[in-house]
DNA sequence: ACAAGTTACATTGCGGGCGATGGACCGGCA
DNA sequence: TGCCGGTCCATCGCCCGCAATGTAACTTGT
């Protein structure tokens, strides 16, 4: 059987997350952060104090996911887990001033990244791909 | 700053690459293959024998990983790795008959993949959703 | 023929994804 | 009240990506 793995979306799909989270890891990384704590850094930026659940409600992340990844931020100065105030099996995620203060730069970061491997993209091709990438995320989703 | 991660390319690339991740490895595991595995396994089917540099040179794949997935295929019982004949520093990678004889269940599967994630594209859709990707894998290669 | 540089591979440590499991805690119901 | 099922989180083992480093073996230039 004939299988070209340059027309297999599931073989594109992992060089094309590989590219762009590389483009992410180089521009993050003189900020201090890494490509998997973008997404947690964003809803804690537009509201702080949730707790590890509701993150998880709002990302496309697992439990045990979250929780090392919460873990090497805390490590990292980004975050801080305070004991929730009347659930003791709960905590509660803040922002340090340090991941605060990186909000603007790290969001360009991330501008600056998509922009890079899109270059050459006309913006209509660009939006398709976006809303394309969306439809096949739904399909897997709501398998 | 605005930033809504479902507009990113950077994040719905990461979300698009674990959903085909996951749909070729609840296919694959039935017959014992992980999704890092099957491209590797693509290259040996349509050649034994090869080196693993060979193999680096064809795949996107770094050298550590590499050797680390060809041990972890030798320990499941795909693969065979023998003494180069002439570079004792070289090794040669085989498949084992069970590897060879998936060959054609495992790309039924790697289709079933890309199709459950794919369906409702149309065929113009799904060509144009591949070529973007290739541009975009192609902006970052030549970083 | 031999030292020096290059190449092939393994190993280690880390980021980040997953499922499974276990402990602490909450809440509801008898 | 006291028990019991469900919830929140941590932990462990695994897959798979990377960079950095080490070792053995090959090659090349003198």
């Amino acid at each position: 059987m004939a299988f070209d793995r340059m027309d297999s979306a599931t073989y594109l799909s992992s060089l094309l997350a590989k590219s762009f989270s590389r483009a992410l890891q180089e521009r993050g990384q003189k900020l201090g952060f890494a490509p998997g704590q973008f997404p947690v850094l964003l809803e804690l930026w537009s509201e702080e104090g949730l707790t590890q659940k509701q993150l998880l409600d709002r990302l496309d992340i697992e439990q045990a996911t979250m929780a090392n990844t919460l873990a090497r931020m805390e490590r990292d100065g980004l975050v801080l887990r305070k004991k929730h105030p009347t659930d003791k099996r709960a905590q509660q995620i803040f922002l340090t001033a340090k991941a605060r203060e990186m909000e603007r730069e790290a969001k360009e970061a991330a501008l600056a990244a998509d922009q890079s491997l899109l270059s050459g993209f006309r913006h209509f091709e660009r939006e398709l791909m976006l809303e394309y990438m969306r439809m096949a995320i739904a399909n897997g989703a709501q398998s």
